[in-house]
DNA sequence: ACCCATATGTTATGATATAGCATTCAGCCG
DNA sequence: CGGCTGAATGCTATATCATAACATATGGGT
């Protein structure tokens, strides 16, 4: 669980990446890099059309394939992940993961927390293989409330 | 794990629906009852349009709130799921169940089985409550190959 | 210089979903 | 009865999310 990251932290992240495409044969182009800097720094669940419009430059607004593309690549990388249930795109908080993913929502301040599943997923996986079924990726979003949103109620 | 419903079953689905919303105390109106019939009828994800062109009726085509309320009732009493990854709608196997969903769904055939998690999803609830999150419903989306199409391949 | 692959820009449109207000209808109470 | 109320549905318009298809760069290899 990682809160808000620290400026180390985010840069981190990003080298962390540069890394990963290389090893991968792919490039982080710049407007790649700043997309995924804009989903760092936001440390929460951004909207596709928010993003765009952080992009916004010189010539004029970013249009919507701009940013479409870009996430692709990044989620393709396991670089972010898309919350399904918010519409809305994450940065991976663990550098890069591609297998499975598990968020812990909060309805009350839209928190989102990426969350280590132990050995629930394995299970998960197991019990679909004995019915034939093959898990290439799994998506787990719970929703709730949060330490901090409990606390206050 | 169900597959193609019988005439039969599809008949004790509806009435226990019926019989699960008089004890909310709701009702299940023609229009909720013929909407879940759609749904069961379909047997795996349908899109929210497509199950208001099969509404359209004597006086012309069905309007999109038509179909997405019926939608959110049926998925409020547990009737129906939202498969958030696909932008479509199932009804329950299991007759209704509001806390947690697992659906297994095949990237090939679009086959999708909701699934027991047995208790993969007690260990996601317990973990996450150490970290002073509450849990209020979860839903897993594992996508991969089914025994048929894996078979096939 | 040329070709090719990859990436980005641009226009248009498709697909999904909801807000807000009008209408209907059943139950109920004066 | 007559009118009130709440729940459900109908309807118009519009918001939101996402992609297809084609045009334009850009950089590397030969």
């Amino acid at each position: 669980m990682v809160h808000a990251h620290s400026a180390r932290d985010r840069a981190r992240l990003v080298s962390e990446a540069e890394r990963l495409c290389a090893e991968a044969g792919e490039t982080l182009t710049p407007l790649r890099r700043r997309v995924l800097e804009l989903l760092i720094a936001k440390d929460g669940p951004a909207k596709a059309y928010d993003l765009l419009a952080e992009l916004d430059g010189e010539s004029g607004p970013a249009k919507p394939p701009t940013i479409y593309r870009a996430l692709d690549f990044l989620m393709k990388l396991g670089l972010a992940h898309k919350i399904e249930s918010l519409n809305a795109f994450v940065a991976c908080d663990v550098g890069a993961c591609a297998r499975a993913t598990i968020f812990l929502i909060c309805d009350k301040c839209g928190r989102t927390d990426e969350f280590d599943a132990g050995h629930a997923l394995v299970d998960l996986g197991e019990a679909a293989r004995k019915d034939g079924f093959e898990i290439k990726h799994t998506m787990i979003e719970a929703k709730g409330l949060c330490a901090a949103c409990k606390q206050a109620a």
